[in-house]
RNA sequence: GCAGGAGUGGCGGAAUGGCAGACGCAUCAGACUCAAAAUCUGACGUAGGUGACUAUGUGUGGGUUCAAGUCCCAUCUCCUGCACCA
C-alpha cells in the first residue's frame, strides 16, 4: 500500500529540485524552435497575491510545459510592474520609502508565486522601477520626442480630486477615478502628451494580421472608433469666416435646417460683440463648462441650448439662411465643435429640434412621417427634396455629394477617430522621471541618452503638492540644472510617466533583460518576437493591449523591433468571484486567499481546481466543494500506484479510450478548454477503478498529461514508479488516429427523430447491414410505411415513416 | 441606444445539426466501522407506472430539417464594454 499523499513534502521538495536543476531556464541556443508565452506581469500590491492570479498563471504554464515536451525552446517569464499608485500612498501613510515597500511586497508575491509551481524563468526576472530597467522606458520616450511624438500642451485633463493627479480618458469610469473611485473635474494643466492618434489606422489595420479573440479586436476598433465622412464648410452671413463642420451624413446636406456650436467653440469669443444676446450664451456656456463630461452625458436625453442671435450661417447646397445655436450635445473634442443639423435623420437633431420648433425636412424617403418620428436607416432609404441626388441610394449619394463639394471647394471626404492622444503625465513621485529640460531659450529639451537613467532623487516627502504639482518640484537641487543645448540655466520637468509606460514594453526586455547596451539585442528580438500567446485580462483591452501596441508598432517603424505586431495571439480569462457570485473584496468578506489552498490542499490541487472551475474566458465563483472534488480527484490519482501492473503496453481494452484521451487532452489545452481536459482525464482514471488495474504505460501517459496542471504529485509519481529522468523532461504522449475510433459502436435506433432503441455495430458494417439490423430491432414499431432511411455511420440509425 | 457574450438538473458546468445533462459538487441508499469521518459501490431532470417502460424537457413564441440546446426570424432577461463621437 502507497503512503497517503503528503502535499506540503511532495511540492517543497520538487520545487528544490527544479531550483537546483535550474529545470526551466530558458536555453540561449536560437537554432531551436522557439516558444514565448505571455502573462501579464502584477502590480505587487501589499494585500498579496489574489486567487485570481493563478488562473491565468496556470493556464500559460501549462501551455508552456506542453511546449516544452514537444520540444520547444520556451521563453515564459514573470516580473513586476511596480511603479503606482497605492505603492506612493502606502509609503506616504506609513513613512517608508517606496522603494522598500515595493521590495517587500516584491519578495511576498515571488515567494508565493514560487509555491505554486510555476515555470518561470527567474533568470529573466524584470522589474519596471529598476533604474537598469527604466532607462530604456525613457529612452523610448526620448525617441518619442525626437518623432514629434511626445509634445506638451495646456489642456484640461481628468484631475483625480482624492489621488491629486491627472488621468488619462482611459482611467476614468463613469465620471469617478478608476483606482480610487473619487470625483474627477476638469482642470487646466500644461501635461505631456503621446501622440497615439497618428496611430490610429496602423493600430486598426494591425488587427487583421493578428489573431485576437473576436471581443478584444471588436473593444479595440470602437475605441479607436474610425469614422469615415466630410467637412463642409458653412459661411456666416456678411463674415468671411466659415464655419466648418464634419459630417458622416453629407448625402442629408439638402435638410440641414440649423447649426449648432460646442460652447467650446472660439467662433463665439470672436463674434461676441454682434451676438445680441450674449449674456444669455454666455451665461450658458458657463452652466455647461461647471458640468463634468459624466453630467453632460448623463442628462444626454434632455437636449440644452440657446440660439446665437446677430449671427446667421448659410447652406451652401442650397444657399439658405439658417440659424445658429450653441449647445452642449456637440463635443469641442470631436470633429470641428460644431455640426450641421439634420433633425429629419440625426437623433440627436431631432429631439433638439423638436424642443426648439425648428423646421424637419425629408431628404430620405423610406421611414415614415419625419415630423413624428426620425428616420436614420442608411441601408434602405432613397434621396428626395435633393436636387441632382434625388433618386440615389444613400451610400450613391454620399459618393456623388463628396465629388460636388471637392468640385466646388466647399468640402472634402474626412476620417475621425474617437481616440484621442494619451495624457502621459502624472504628478507624482513613483514613477519614471521625464528625461526633459525645459530652458527659456531653447524651450523643452531631451537630455543626452548617455545620461540616462535618470534617476528618481531622493526627496523628502512623498505627499503630492495642492498646486498640483509632483513632490519632485520641491527638489531645487535636482530641479535647477543646465540646459544640454545652451548650456543656461534650465529646470528639469518634475513630472513622472503613468503606470502604463512600463508595461507598454516589458515584454521585449524579457528577450534580453541584462543588456546594457540596448533594451535588447537585435538577435534576441530576431528570434523571440513576437509574442507568441499572451494571455491577460478583458480590462486592459484599451489601456495596456493599445498602448503597448502602438509604442511598439513605433519602435517597429524606428527600426528597433523585427516585427509590426508585438503580439501573435491574444486570449482573456474571466474573472473568479466569490462564492456568492460577487466580486472578491474585503469589504464582502468573500475573499479567498491562495496561501490558504496551498497549506491545506497543496498547488496542484489550487492548479486543478483554477482549470476545472468552468470556461476559462467565463467567470467564474469560488466553490470550496469544488476544491476538495479536486484533491479527491490527485488523491484517486495518487493511489492508482496500488493497482498498477508492470506491463509498458496499453490494455486491450482501454486501448482506444487512451488515444482519445491523449488527442482530447492536447487539442483541449490549445483552445483554453481545461475544464473538459481535466473531466477527460477524470473519466480515464474512473475506467482503471472500474477494473481495478491500469498498467504502467497507461499510467506513464496518464501522468505526462497531467504534468502541465499538476506537476509535483505527477513528477513524484514518476520517481515512485521507477522511471528514470525527469517527467518535465519527457516527450509529449502520440496518438494514433486509427486507434482513437472505437471498433464497435452504440447506435441510437430512431422512428422520425426519436430514439427507440440501440443497436450495438461494428465500425465497419456496411450501410444496408445495419439499417437492416436496425429494424429489426424495432420491427414492432414499424407500422406505417417508410419513406425515408437515413445513416450516419457511428452515430445512429434514423427511420421516416408516415 | 450601440457592440460583444450568456440563458441547459438542487449547484458548477458538458455536448463538429445526430442518443441532452460528460466530468465534478451536493443529496440519497448500500458496503466498511462499536460509531463517525475518510474510502468504496450504486441511484440521481420532471410527470406517470410495481416494472421492462411511456410522456415530457435546454428563457419565450414561430420557422427550416429525417433530426435543433446547436441554424433562421421575433421576443424577454442577465452580464461585459462603449456611449450626445455628428
Amino acid at each position: 500500500m502507497s503512503e497517503i499523499y503528503n502535499h506540503r513534502e511532495v511540492e517543497t521538495k520538487w520545487q528544490k529540485i527544479w531550483d537546483d536543476e535550474q529545470a526551466f531556464a530558458t536555453s540561449e541556443d536560437y537554432s531551436k524552435p522557439k516558444y514565448f508565452a505571455l502573462v501579464e506581469f502584477p502590480y505587487p500590491s501589499g494585500q498579496g497575491l489574489h486567487v485570481g492570479h493563478p488562473r491565468p498563471y496556470t493556464a500559460m504554464d501549462i501551455v508552456s510545459r506542453k511546449r516544452r515536451m514537444q520540444g520547444y525552446n520556451v521563453l515564459f517569464p514573470m516580473g513586476w510592474d511596480a511603479f503606482g499608485l497605492p505603492t506612493e500612498n502606502y509609503a506616504i501613510k506609513n513613512q517608508i520609502h517606496p522603494k522598500i515597500v515595493t521590495k517587500n511586497n516584491v519578495n511576498r508575491f515571488k515567494e508565493q508565486l514560487h509555491s505554486l509551481g510555476y515555470s518561470f524563468d527567474w533568470n529573466r526576472e524584470i522589474n519596471t522601477t529598476d533604474p537598469e530597467y527604466y532607462k530604456w522606458t525613457q529612452w523610448i520616450f526620448l525617441q518619442l520626442f525626437k518623432k514629434g511624438l511626445a509634445y506638451k500642451t495646456e489642456m484640461p485633463i481628468n484631475w483625480c480630486t482624492s489621488c491629486k493627479v491627472g488621468l488619462a480618458n482611459e482611467e476614468v469610469v463613469n465620471g469617478v477615478c478608476e483606482r480610487c473611485g473619487s470625483e474627477v473635474v476638469r482642470k487646466v494643466k500644461s501635461q505631456w502628451m503621446l501622440k497615439i492618434t497618428e496611430y490610429a489606422e496602423k493600430l486598426i489595420q494591425g488587427l487583421d494580421t493578428v489573431d485576437y479573440v473576436e471581443k478584444i479586436a471588436v473593444s479595440q476598433k470602437n475605441w479607436i472608433g474610425k469614422s469615415m465622412g466630410a467637412e463642409v464648410d458653412f459661411s456666416i452671413s456678411g463674415k468671411e469666416d466659415k464655419l466648418r463642420v464634419y459630417t458622416t451624413r453629407c448625402d442629408t446636406l439638402f435638410g440641414a435646417t440649423y447649426m449648432v456650436v460646442s460652447p467650446e467653440h472660439p467662433i463665439l469669443d470672436k463674434y461676441k460683440d454682434e451676438i445680441t444676446n450674449w449674456a444669455a450664451v454666455e451665461e450658458y456656456r458657463e452652466q455647461a463648462a461647471k458640468k463634468s463630461d459624466f453630467e453632460r452625458s448623463e442628462l444626454a436625453k434632455d437636449k440644452t441650448g440657446v440660439v446665437i442671435e446677430g449671427l446667421k450661417a448659410v447652406n451652401p447646397i442650397n444657399e439658405k439662411e439658417i440659424p445658429i445655436f450653441v449647445s452642449d450635445y456637440v463635443l469641442m473634442s470631436y470633429g470641428t465643435g460644431a455640426i450641421m443639423a439634420v433633425p429629419a435623420h440625426d437623433e440627436r437633431d431631432w429631439d433638439f429640434a423638436k424642443k426648439f420648433n425648428l423646421p424637419i425636412i425629408e431628404v430620405v424617403a423610406g421611414g415614415k412621417d419625419v415630423q413624428e418620428e426620425v428616420y436614420t436607416d442608411v441601408a434602405t432609404g432613397t434621396l428626395v427634396n435633393s436636387g441632382f441626388l434625388n433618386g440615389l441610394s444613400v451610400e450613391e449619394a454620399k459618393k456623388k455629394m463628396i465629388e460636388y463639394l471637392e468640385e466646388k471647394g466647399i468640402g472634402h471626404a474626412k476620417t475621425n477617430y474617437k481616440l484621442r492622444d494619451w495624457v502621459f503625465s502624472r504628478q507624482r513621485y513613483w514613477g519614471e522621471p521625464i528625461p526633459i529640460v525645459k530652458c527659456d531659450k531653447c524651450g523643452y529639451v531631451a537630455i543626452p541618452e548617455s545620461e540616462l537613467p535618470l534617476e528618481l532623487p531622493e526627496v523628502e516627502s512623498y505627499m503630492p503638492t495642492d498646486t498640483g504639482e509632483s513632490p519632485l518640484s520641491t527638489m531645487t537641487d535636482w530641479v535647477n540644472t543646465t540646459c544640454p543645448c545652451c548650456g543656461g540655466p534650465a529646470k528639469r520637468e518634475t513630472d513622472t510617466m503613468p503606470q502604463w509606460a512600463g508595461s507598454s514594453w516589458y515584454f521585449l526586455r524579457y528577450t534580453d533583460p541584462h543588456n546594457s547596451e540596448a533594451l535588447a539585442s537585435k538577435e534576441a528580438l530576431e528570434y523571440w518576437m513576437p509574442v507568441d500567446w499572451y494571455n491577460g485580462g478583458m480590462e486592459h483591452t484599451t489601456l495596456h493591449l493599445l498602448y503597448s501596441r502602438f509604442w511598439h508598432r513605433f519602435l517597429y517603424d524606428q527600426g528597433v523591433v523585427p516585427c509590426p505586431e508585438p503580439y501573435k495571439k491574444r486570449t482573456s480569462h474571466g474573472m473568479i468571484l466569490g462564492s456568492n457570485g460577487e466580486k472578491m473584496s474585503k469589504s464582502r468578506g468573500n475573499v479567498v486567499n491562495p496561501d490558504d489552498i496551498v497549506r491545506e490542499y497543496g498547488a496542484d490541487t489550487l492548479r486543478t481546481y483554477e482549470m476545472f472551475i468552468g470556461a476559462f474566458d467565463l467567470s467564474a465563483s469560488w466553490q470550496d466543494e469544488g476544491v476538495k472534488g479536486c484533491r479527491r480527484f490527485l488523491d484517486r490519482v495518487w493511489k492508482l500506484q496500488d493497482i498498477m501492473t508492470e506491463e509498458e503496453s496499453y490494455s486491450a481494452d482501454l486501448e482506444t479510450k487512451m488515444h482519445q484521451t491523449i488527442k482530447k487532452v492536447g487539442s483541449d489545452f490549445e483552445n483554453l478548454k481545461f475544464n473538459t481536459a481535466i473531466a477527460a482525464m477524470m473519466a480515464l482514471i474512473n475506467e482503471f477503478y472500474k477494473k481495478n488495474a491500469v498498467t504502467k504505460g497507461e499510467y506513464k501517459t496518464l501522468l505526462t498529461l497531467l504534468n502541465p496542471v499538476a506537476p509535483h504529485i505527477t513528477e513524484e509519481l514518476w520517481q515512485i514508479i521507477g522511471e528514470e529522468g525527469r517527467l518535465y523532461q519527457q516527450s509529449w504522449p502520440e496518438y494514433e488516429e486509427a486507434k482513437t475510433i472505437e471498433s464497435t459502436v452504440e447506435i441510437a435506433v430512431q422512428i422520425n427523430g426519436k430514439v427507440k432503441a440501440t443497436l450495438n455495430i461494428g465500425k465497419d458494417d456496411p450501410k444496408e447491414d445495419v439499417i437492416a439490423k436496425a429494424k429489426e430491432v424495432i420491427a414492432d414499431k414499424l407500422t406505417g410505411t417508410i419513406v425515408k432511411e437515413i445513416y450516419v455511420p457511428g452515430r445512429l440509425v434514423n427511420i421516416v415513416q408516415k
